[in-house]
RNA sequence: GGAGGGGUUCCCGAGCUGGCCAAAGGGGGCAGACUGUAAAUCUGCUGGCUGUGCCUUCACAGGUUCGAAUCCUGUCCCCUCCA
């Protein structure tokens, strides 16, 4: 790093963020001092997703500008379950579950974040909120919070109408306890998370601030949105996911791929490293021009999420399937045996072996409407067989459903 | 604890004077058209199956009836008001 930008502009310039509890103090702070600061993660499920990944982006780059980050793993706080944006209670989950689900969060962190030599810290909630005595945490802690203003914070305000119970409405202060904590043992003084922690975060401040007098610091980062406002991140299949076996490298591709013109840009400054200049200029593409920059988007966050092989296969296979390429050796492939086909497989039983239909009907379906291809021909007979001579010389028969969907059966 | 209102197909939400209900409408999703692997728009589909018929669904378990999401009984759960 040749030239020292304050990364508190770096984190403005390339979008993330959003709300900050007092700006000025926490710019000159980052612009001189080594600052410890904290993102909580609650490990709810098995993998991190692509919400996480714009949070761990920024602490990439203030660890990159010489900050210590705290990488907080929320196995304790997840016991509770935040009710934020929920119009649900969550269910509550088992330890055995959530104590799996940290193990999976953990290995996925080192990844990104450079935890050698202290210059990060990876810790655990569980192991100061797990044993906390009730009454000695009312007295020392719970005293500190006013109902009254907790009622008012916006994260509770749908479900003030469906239904809040004692249990989620604690959350808030367990995570202002976090925080707390980490203040007095590692001297954090920052907590960033994304924009519907606000609540939470500043719940934090405030508690150190009349517990110790001392100043700490919160900072919210924008949420990944959609023009529409709906939350990205979520497919019809369900959230997308940095593990390889939830979500492949060419479905994780071909997702930024596909995102909406408008998003370009704001995406290519929160989730890739690349210059900014570049992204402005990938970004004022026009019209079919900004395929490139969505190319460009989905490389670097799948190189950056996969690891380099992984992102130029994957490309490789987007290309050879839209732009006419000739490789298609990673498009999710299933190996069949020819004797399946001998005496021919009929088409519906095929898509719903692979997992192009998931009942019959869907795969009856979808074949009536047009919406199946073999070998790029358009099959609309419900009751077609596929048989050998469907495959080409190498043995492989392609099969699309919709535009976008490629499956293909290799022959073994 | 008392009074009242509810639990319907992926979600929201009709139906609840018994048959015409696999169940209106909207959302979401999928497919088609248009395109740039974009957005917007338009069209169709959206419980399962050996498919013009059959099977399983309207919280759960029973009952009444030729026939029940709709009526009766019990159970569980949720909400509102009172305490």
């Amino acid at each position: 790093m040749i030239s020292m930008q304050n990364v508190f502009d770096v984190l403005q310039e390339r979008g993330f963020i959003e709300q900050t509890t007092h700006e000025d103090e926490i710019r000159a702070l980052l612009g001189k001092d080594k600052v410890t600061f904290y993102i909580g993660f609650d490990p709810t499920a098995s993998s991190l997703t692509v919400g996480h990944f714009m949070t761990i982006m920024a602490m990439a780059h203030m660890q990159r500008a010489g900050h210590r980050p705290i990488a907080l793993i929320g196995a304790g706080t997840v016991m509770v379950g935040d009710p934020t944006g929920k119009t649900d209670m969550r269910k509550i989950m088992s330890v055995e579950e959530i104590d799996q689900n940290a193990q999976a969060f953990k290995k996925q962190l080192s990844r990104f974040i450079d935890f050698d030599d202290g210059k990060a810290l990876m810790l655990n909630n569980a192991d100061w909120l797990r044993n906390l005595n009730y009454i000695q945490f009312l007295r020392e802690i719970g005293v500190h919070f006013s109902i009254n203003r907790m009622l008012a914070a916006e994260c509770y305000k749908s479900r003030l109408e469906r239904g809040l119970t004692f249990l989620e409405f604690n959350y808030m202060i367990m995570q202002a306890y976090d925080f707390y904590r980490l203040h007095q043992d590692c001297d954090c003084v920052m907590q960033f998370g994304g924009n519907d922690q606000w609540s939470n975060i500043i719940a934090g401040v405030e508690l150190i601030r009349r517990m110790t007098g001392k100043p700490a610091y919160g900072m919210t980062f924008t949420l990944l949105t959609t023009s529409d406002g709906k939350k990205m991140g979520k497919t019809e299949a369900g959230a997308v996911w940095l593990d390889p076996n939830l979500t492949t490298p060419y479905e994780f591709y071909q997702y930024w791929r596909n995102v909406e013109d408008s998003n370009v840009e704001r995406l290519l400054g929160l989730l890739t490293f690349l210059p900014m200049d570049e992204v402005r200029k990938l970004g004022a593409l026009e019209g079919a021009k900004i395929n490139y920059a969505k190319e460009v988007l989905a490389y670097e966050i799948t190189k950056n999420v996969h690891g380099e092989a992984a992102a130029l296969e994957a490309q490789k296979a987007a290309k050879a399937l839209f732009g006419g390429g000739d490789d298609t050796e990673s498009i999710p492939t299933t190996e069949m045996s020819p004797g399946e086909f001998s005496e021919g497989l009929d088409l519906i039983s095929l898509l719903t072996k692979v997992g192009l239909a998931t009942t019959r009907s869907e795969g009856r379906r979808l074949i009536l409407q047009g919406g199946i291809y073999l070998q790029n021909q358009q099959i609309k007979q419900f009751d077609y067989v596929v048989t050998e001579s469907d495959f080409d010389e190498h043995g492989y028969l392609l099969v699309r459903k919709g535009k976008k969907v490629y499956h293909r059966i290799k022959l073994s």
